[in-house]
DNA sequence: AACCCGGGGCG
DNA sequence: CGCCCAGGGTT
């Protein structure tokens, strides 16, 4: 059976495929970290830093030696920084339970920390030419407009849903093309906008064409509530030196960040800070206003310089402060004021 | 099932 | 400004 559409997807694949660096590798390895570093972020934003990480730690062995310090320095201003701190423990898993030899069973992948169905199937493909579909945002818009499926593709159910669809498509067909087919089709051709159906291989299968309905599909709907925090954010100097403390918890753990506080004055922070370093600062000048969106939030940082009397633990010379993980909120701050 | 976790690019 | 991106973990 030639015109099957997996058939037509890998077949467009193998003539119109991305050249991108983590492709031309086998190794399970160098896919495992392109594959973290790629969830839920673009291909083109990856490219660097992959090159970088890849260069400095080749080998599951180097990243397990390595410094967790060092592994969120080189993803800084990447986000999702959990997924530094999970790729480097799992190395160091992955050398004391699997003798630094990445394993191939897919029940084995998938209890590795950070990595759930989507790379789990991922890696088994790529690398070991399994047959699991690989089923992510690309995937679901591609699959959801083939066969019309116009369930939310935000609930787990649909996607366990086309997951299983796509499984069988999958079976006895090089899943490797397939799953990356899947996505070229849909960074290329299926596109969220202006999907370019005329090009497409798949066409002449596509029920959402034939019913002139690609352009509602796929539906997803999520819930999001945004809120917007007004912050006071301290520049905090003694001479050369500025205060940068690291998050214990929450939003961007293990990045070192500057003092702000949800407070309306700049007298307030220095009350507040007072009673959390038992130091208090004098307020030398407002800065200036700047904003930064993140998916569930957006701070509206009102940035003055506050002076101390005497040094500070956690303080450090511009020189030592930028070879330490800040995260783009506060480093676009420093960068331009510092 | 709902929420949390970053940052950038695009229309 | 809203949406999406080679998602996963926690509650």
């Amino acid at each position: 059976m030639i015109n099957m559409i997996q058939d037509k997807l890998i077949k467009w694949y193998k003539e119109n495929k991305r050249d991108l660096p983590f492709r031309n590798t086998d190794d399970p390895y160098k896919i495992w970290i392109s594959e973290i570093m790629l969830q839920q972020t673009t291909v083109a934003a990856v490219i660097p830093y992959y090159e970088r990480f890849i260069n400095r730690f080749p080998t599951i062995s180097s990243l397990s030696k390595a410094d967790l310090e060092e592994v969120y320095k080189l993803w800084e201003g990447l986000g999702y920084y959990r997924r530094a701190k999970h790729i480097h423990e799992t190395s160091k898993i992955l050398m004391e339970k699997y003798d630094g030899i990445f394993p191939n069973e897919y029940e084995d992948i998938l209890s590795l920390k950070g990595i759930g169905p989507y790379t789990a199937s991922a890696i088994s493909s790529f690398a070991f030419h399994k047959s699991y579909s690989a089923i992510d945002g690309n995937a679901l818009r591609v699959l959801s407009r083939v066969f019309e499926i116009k369930e939310n593709i935000a609930l787990n159910k649909t996607v366990k849903m086309i997951t299983e669809l796509s499984n069988k498509l999958i079976v006895d067909h090089d899943s490797s093309s397939y799953n990356q087919g899947l996505m070229d089709l849909a960074n290329m051709i299926c596109k969220v906008k202006n999907p370019q159906c005329t090009n497409c291989p798949l066409s002449d299968d596509c029920l959402s064409y034939k019913h002139h309905s690609e352009k509602l599909l796929p539906i997803s709907i999520k819930k999001v509530n945004h809120k917007e925090l007004s912050l006071i954010t301290g520049i905090i100097t003694y001479e050369d030196q500025y205060l940068l403390i690291k998050n214990d918890d929450g939003l961007l753990e293990n990045m070192y960040g500057l003092v702000q506080y949800e407070v309306e004055s700049p007298y307030s922070f220095i009350s507040k800070f007072e009673e959390d370093y038992h130091e208090r600062l004098e307020a030398v000048s407002f800065i200036k206003d700047y904003r930064h969106v993140f998916t569930h939030r957006t701070w509206k940082m009102h940035v003055y310089h506050f002076v101390s009397s005497k040094p500070l633990d956690h303080m450090y010379t511009k020189e030592e402060l930028l070879t330490l993980p800040i995260p783009t909120a506060h480093k676009k701050i420093i960068t331009s004021i510092i």
